[in-house]
This record gives C-alpha cells, sequence and structure tokens, in this order.
DNA sequence: CCGCTAAATGAATTACCATTCAGCCAGAAT
DNA sequence: ATTCTGGCTGAATGGTAATTCATTTAGCGG
C-alpha cells in the first residue's frame, strides 16, 4: 500500500472503461475492478464519475498538444508542417486507440462543462493549422483567398473523420501514413496559390 | 384525445429533449412535459427510451438522404455536385439546428446498435460523395490518384466539423454559403487533374 | 510489541428514473 | 340514460448504480 500511484492506475483504468462501454454506461464499479481497488478508493481520489472523465481530458490530451506543436515548431516549410500535422494526429489515433475513442464520444457530449472543455481545448488545438496557414499566406505559397478560420476546421474536420473510422471499424482499412498523405495532398494542393 | 397525432409530437419533444440535454441526461419525464402527454403515453408509441432515439433517426435523416441525392441528381457537372452537396448539408444543419446538434452528438455513441446504425445509414450518405468524385476521375477532370474512400470522408468530415461548428456557438461566425463554397473551392482545386 | 495514523475497503444507504398498470374519462353505441 | 371501449393518465414500483462511512488494514515510530 505504498507506491503504486492509485490516481494514475485510475486514470488508465478508466480510460479503458469509458472506451469500451462509453461514459454514462461504465459503473464506478467496473473501474474499481480495472483499477485493482475497492469502489470507495476511487472517492478518495476524485469527487465523482463526471471528475474522472474530465482528469483523462485534461491529464491525456494537454500531452498531445504540447507534443504536436513542438514537432509542427522543428519544420520550416508551412506545407511540411501541415503533413507533419496530419500525421502526428493519425498516429496518436492509431497508437492510443482508447484514447481517441473517448475524444471521438465522449467529448461530443452535451453536457455544459463539456462543450466548454472542448471550445476551450480544441481551439488551441485546431490553432496550430491556422497558424501554419498564415504563415503560408504571408509566404505567397497558400492561396489568399482562403479563410484560416474555415480552412482549419476542413482540416482537423478531414482527419477527425479518418480517426472515426479507425474508432469505429476493428480492422483500419487504410494504411496511417497513406491517409496521412493523401489528406495532406488533397489539401495542400487545395489552398496552393495559383 | 382527439386528432393531433401523439407519434408525431412525441418524436417532435424528443428532438429537442435530447439536443438541449444528451441522450443519457434527458428523461422521459422531460419529453412527456415538453409534448404535453402523461409519462405513461409514451410507452403507448414507443417501446423504451432507447426506440425513441432510433425512431427519432430513422424518420428524420431519412428524408435528408433522399432529398440531397435528388438535389446531386439534377446537377450534371461533377464540380457543381460537390458544391451543391456541401451547401445541402450545411442548410440542413442550420435550418433544423436541434437534429444536427443529436446527430453530432448522439449518433456518435458507442452503443452497439448506434455503432451499427451510423455505419449503415452514413455509408449511403457519405457514398454519394464517393460516387461523384468517380464519376469526375472517370471524366479526367478530378486527379485518378485519389482514393474515393478517403476523400469522400475527408469531404464529409470538413462538412462535419463546420456544422459542429454552429451546433456548439449560438451565433454562427460564418455565413453558410460563404462556407460551403470556401470548402467546395479548396476541395475542388484539392483534387483537380493536372 | 504496541499504539497511532492514514489509506483502503466494500457493504449499506440513497437517489434517481425507466417502466408499469390500475383506474379514469370522452365519446360512441345501444 | 347507460354501458362500453380505447386512449390516456400519473403515482407506484423496481432495479440500478453512485456515493458514503463504519470498520479494517498497513506501515511507522517509540
Amino acid at each position: 500500500m505504498k507506491n503504486s500511484d492509485k490516481h494514475e492506475k485510475i486514470i488508465r483504468a478508466a480510460v479503458k472503461v469509458f472506451a469500451k462501454k462509453g461514459f454514462f454506461s461504465a459503473r464506478i464499479s467496473d473501474i474499481a475492478k480495472a483499477a485493482k481497488v475497492a469502489d470507495g478508493t476511487i472517492y478518495l481520489y476524485f469527487n465523482n464519475k463526471f471528475d474522472i472523465l474530465i482528469s483523462v481530458f485534461d491529464e491525456e490530451i494537454g500531452k498531445f498538444i504540447t507534443q504536436t506543436k513542438k514537432l509542427v515548431d522543428q519544420e520550416e516549410n508551412p506545407q511540411k508542417k501541415m503533413e507533419v500535422f496530419a500525421l502526428k494526429h493519425l498516429s496518436m489515433a492509431k497508437e492510443n486507440k482508447s484514447l481517441a475513442e473517448i475524444i471521438q464520444m465522449e467529448l461530443r457530449q452535451s453536457h455544459k462543462l463539456i462543450k466548454e472543455y472542448r471550445k476551450t481545448i480544441f481551439s488551441e488545438y485546431v490553432d496550430i493549422i491556422s497558424a501554419i496557414i498564415r504563415q503560408g499566406q504571408a509566404k505567397g505559397i497558400f492561396r489568399k483567398d482562403v479563410k484560416p478560420g474555415i480552412a482549419k476546421r476542413a482540416f482537423f474536420g478531414a482527419l477527425d473523420e479518418m480517426t472515426r473510422l479507425w474508432v469505429l471499424s476493428p480492422k483500419p482499412p487504410y494504411d496511417i501514413e497513406d491517409t496521412a498523405k493523401q489528406i495532406s495532398s488533397i489539401f495542400l494542393q487545395g489552398i496552393n496559390a495559383a
């Protein structure tokens, strides 16, 4: 009863359980069992069921955004940046399927807190794209008539939909690299300056 | 106790309530109150809560897909078809915000039945796009290296993400026609044959 | 060893809500 | 006027599962 960070263990278990059954159908006792702790123990680390979900988002998505920013910053060329973003996005969905599943399902819930959360955290993420687009426009390599606010969502939406395909299908129908390349390719040609 | 189709009234009420609170947080008594019927009456028309949700999908989404197909068929030119599709998609989201909200949130649930439903009905819808793309490729006006299976999802995903923006924001930040045009424009240039 | 404290347990409590069903009521038929 | 019938009602029921808390346990200092 010493080491073994219970908080961490519970979060990990919750990711799996939420991914499998969805937030509402998941029972606290399921999470407790998966984390190998007693039901009551969960309430020593979290205020309530909803708090577990929020913690999952906070702790897991935050890391991911930071990583993505770092990768994008390492590239010079805007086109290359877009490609890197697409690849990173899809790779994460593949490597961390449970988390991707939760983001796909639960982060779409209509609960007020979740809506707010989504607006905040997703803005930060999606704004990585609009920044790249503005940069490309400044350099004269991307169409000036494209609105970064729309284009960023279009690009993100395309990737998000591909992610959904993985989450819903047991067998990935397309290869990650191919998909990332294909989507970047369409999009980059689409916003390429005459 | 007269005319006034109860089934219809309940569906309408359910759309509103589900949109506002989400399926799981919505109570049968909320729907009953919104429909101005007794709680028990709902069970004369539906088997259970879930059945109401499924009925909403069946009855409302079906109509919409049919309409879209008809509109697309009226156009000759593949590029024009894509534009029409985009505009129709976004218009529907604007005009029927509650339904769009439910599609956005509930159709993503991890419940088996919903997953199946989504695969079936969405395939039908999204395949409208891939058919257009294949047609354009056959005519030599769209890039042959683009995979229709990926491109259809990218295009749909872009539109879906814009829809999400409307659903989450009280005030539409962009005009429907502008958005539809912009997205079609990026995408059409993106898949345009050299 | 022997208290002492904090962490952990899990059975009991409690709250919530979908669903049921015994009875009610409006209009039709006799 | 009286009975009948089918739609409708909403309080009562029952099941489920979140949350609590009295009790137990593990580790530690003396």
